[in-house]
Order: structure tokens, then C-alpha cells, then sequence
DNA sequence: TGTACATCAGTGAACGCGCGTTCACTGATGTAC
DNA sequence: TGTACATCAGTGAACGCGCGTTCACTGATGTAC
């Protein structure tokens, strides 16, 4: 063959990075595939010898993004779960959705999509509350799963909330609210 | 003319409807003019006599629908803020997205929108602050605006997170555990 | 060493389809005189 | 009272366009003998 061992598999990696990337960035069903390969380098023909269909990549872009990046990045600073809901909560986070959490980019979007899609999307999220959880240390264990979703679930709404509203002041007081509370909740006893 | 007075108006009143329902179970991008119309009676020629564009259309949805819908008919039932988060954590407001908040079902769309269709986004999400923050009565003016965005973004996060996994026990875990921990807040003293 | 054939990632034109939008037309009614 | 014209909500065919998908083909390399 004239192409390297792993030349095929490099360039399906690079498809799902820009396609990860767009469809956070425009959602789903914005972006085209022509516009993908395009910015893979490649021609819209090739899609296919990398996947069956469209939704086949959707489902390997969810199996694939890094749904815990903040929270792992936090993590390796130190600076633990406060570190990563204020990292999460940030401008820097609201304006760049393209390299940001995949949960609050397409979640609405995804409840629409077939099984197959759901399922992997299902995963990461039972993954991402479990990293939440594992990262408080105070009240039962039924209590730290009680608050990981609500923290969760916060910094989701939060943050979609933020990136719509057409209003700089108060899309950055939902971001401080919201990370103010989150980190409360962190602190807090649980409720039994 | 051969039409009621009035006739005109309950026309567009009827598109509006229909679209708003079907905007928030399928998203704008995947509803049709075409499959609008027809639900409301009429063929599609027949959709620029009432509004300039689909974009049009959008935007006098978010400016009709009933963004307090749940808030408002728990204050009626006087159940309070309390009853307002359980009934909007539910699994019926969950299985039912067209008869359900605007926020939870658009939120991430609207965000890539135009303008003047986020202008009208944003004056209904200041509303609905405006109004959890009215019906918490502990904490200082500043805390209860804190806690009301936050208690927002959790219902509107954790409803999204229940809409899309594809784990009914998962999901419902989601509901009861947003719930509480939402309504918890609300009894809780603000952080200053 | 040279020739014929197999492999396979990628090309690029073409497919049918549904979209938002346009527009000439319809037909029931109201108005002018 | 009768006739000609204006009004206007709605019709339905057509427009160009971009979509996801298909497919015959290319061309650089590897293999067989």
C-alpha cells in the first residue's frame, strides 16, 4: 500500500476531531459532511469508507469526546471539584463551545437521536456523575450522588443559559451565580 | 371580505401554536414551514402572508409561549416555588417537551441564532429570575437573585440530562435527585 | 528483472429529497356608481 | 338594482439550494511468477 500502517486510522481520528469540534460549535444537524471532509482535508466521497452514515459518526464522536476534561484537568491541578465547576463556569468556557463540554453543547439535541446514539451518550453521563461523586467527601453515599446530579445539572443549565442570552452583564451573573451555588453545594451537608 | 374580522389573527394565532409545539419536540432546525402549515390547516404558499421568514416565526414563538406556565399555575395552586420544581422535574413534563418549557427544549439552539431572535430569549429568561427570586423570601435581595438563577439553570440542566439518557431508572434518578436538591435551596440560608 | 494483476484510500460527479421562499392565480366578499 | 372593479386570505406549483448518500473511477503501491 502506498499509505503508511495506521495512515487510515489517523485520518478517521482527524474526521471525529473536526467533526467533535463543529458539531459542539453548531450543533448537529447544522453541520454538513461535505464541510467536515473539507476541513479533514478530504473530499466528501472518502466519508464513506470511514463510516456507515452520519449517525455512525455522531455516536463516535460522543463514545470518543472528553465529557470529564474539566473535571480531569482539575483534578491533575489540584485544585479538585470547586477548581473544575469555576473552570466550567467561565467565559473563557461560554465562548469557546467548540472545545468545551459536549453535555451542554448537544444534550437536547441527542434526546432526539436514535437508540444507538442515546446509549453511548447515556454512558458518559452515568461516568461524569460518578466522577462528581467520587470527588465530595462529605454525607452518604446516596447523598453524594443526590448532589453530583444536581451540581451537574447546574453547571449544564448554567452554562447553556449563559451562552444565549444576548446580554453580557447578566450572562456573566448567571455564570457567577451559578458557580457560586455549584461550589455551596460542594461544601454543604447533604440533604438525607 | 368573506372572512370574520379577526380571522387573520386567529390564523396566525393557530401557526404559532403549532410551531411552538412542534419547535420544542423536534428543535427549529428539524420542523418544516411545510409540516406547520399543514397542521394548522393550510397550505404552505399560505405562510408569508403572516410572517416575513421561518426566523420571524421563531422569534414571535419565544416572545408567545408561557415561559412561567409551571411557575405561574403553582403560584394559582399555591404550592409555592416548591411545587413549581417538582411539577417541572416530573416525569410528565419530561415525556411531554411540546406542552413543556421553551428553555429546556431551545436553549442550546437559540444560542446560535440571530439577534433579535436571542434579544427575545433573553427577556423571558430575566423574567423567569425575576420571578423564582420574587418567590424566595429568605437571604438578601443579591442572595435570592443568586439562588434563583442557580435553582433555574439546575431545573433547566437536570431536565435536559433526564430527556436524554436512555436509562428510564438513570432518568428518573435524575428528576428526584434535581428536585430535591433544588428544593433544598430554596429553604436554605443565601450565600453572601 | 520485468510484467500482469490485486489492493484500497481517496476523488468528484451525480442521485433523489426536502428545505425556505416566490409568485401567478383563485374566489368569496365589499365598494363605487 | 345591476355591473365593474378592488380587496385579500389562501392555493399550489415552481425556484434554487444544500443535504446525505452512491458509485465508477484513479493512481500509487504491493504481490505473483
Amino acid at each position: 500500500m502506498r499509505y503508511d500502517k495506521g495512515h487510515k486510522d489517523a485520518t478517521r481520528q482527524r474526521i471525529v476531531e473536526v467533526a467533535s469540534r463543529q458539531f459542539r460549535e453548531q450543533g448537529v444537524a447544522a453541520v454538513g459532511l461535505a464541510g467536515i471532509m473539507a476541513e479533514a482535508g478530504l473530499t466528501n466521497g472518502a466519508f464513506y469508507a470511514h463510516f456507515d452514515s452520519k449517525e455512525d459518526l455522531v455516536r463516535e464522536v460522543l463514545s470518543s469526546a472528553g465529557f470529564h476534561n474539566k473535571l480531569s484537568k482539575a483534578a491533575e491541578k489540584g485544585t479538585g471539584l470547586e477548581g473544575a465547576i469555576r473552570d466550567y463556569l467561565s467565559p473563557s468556557h461560554r465562548d469557546n463551545p467548540g472545545v468545551g463540554c459536549p453535555t451542554s453543547a448537544l444534550v437536547a439535541e441527542i434526546a432526539r437521536h436514535p437508540k444507538a446514539t442515546r446509549d453511548a451518550f447515556t454512558g458518559k453521563v452515568a461516568g461524569v456523575i460518578e466522577l462528581i461523586a467520587g470527588s465530595l467527601d462529605s454525607g452518604t453515599q446516596a447523598g453524594r450522588r443526590r448532589k453530583a446530579v444536581a451540581i451537574y445539572g447546574l453547571m449544564v443549565g448554567t452554562l447553556q443559559l449563559a451562552r444565549a442570552v444576548n446580554d453580557k452583564k447578566l450572562s456573566n451573573e448567571i455564570l457567577q451565580s451559578g458557580a457560586d451555588q455549584a461550589v455551596a453545594l460542594v461544601g454543604q451537608a447533604g440533604i438525607e
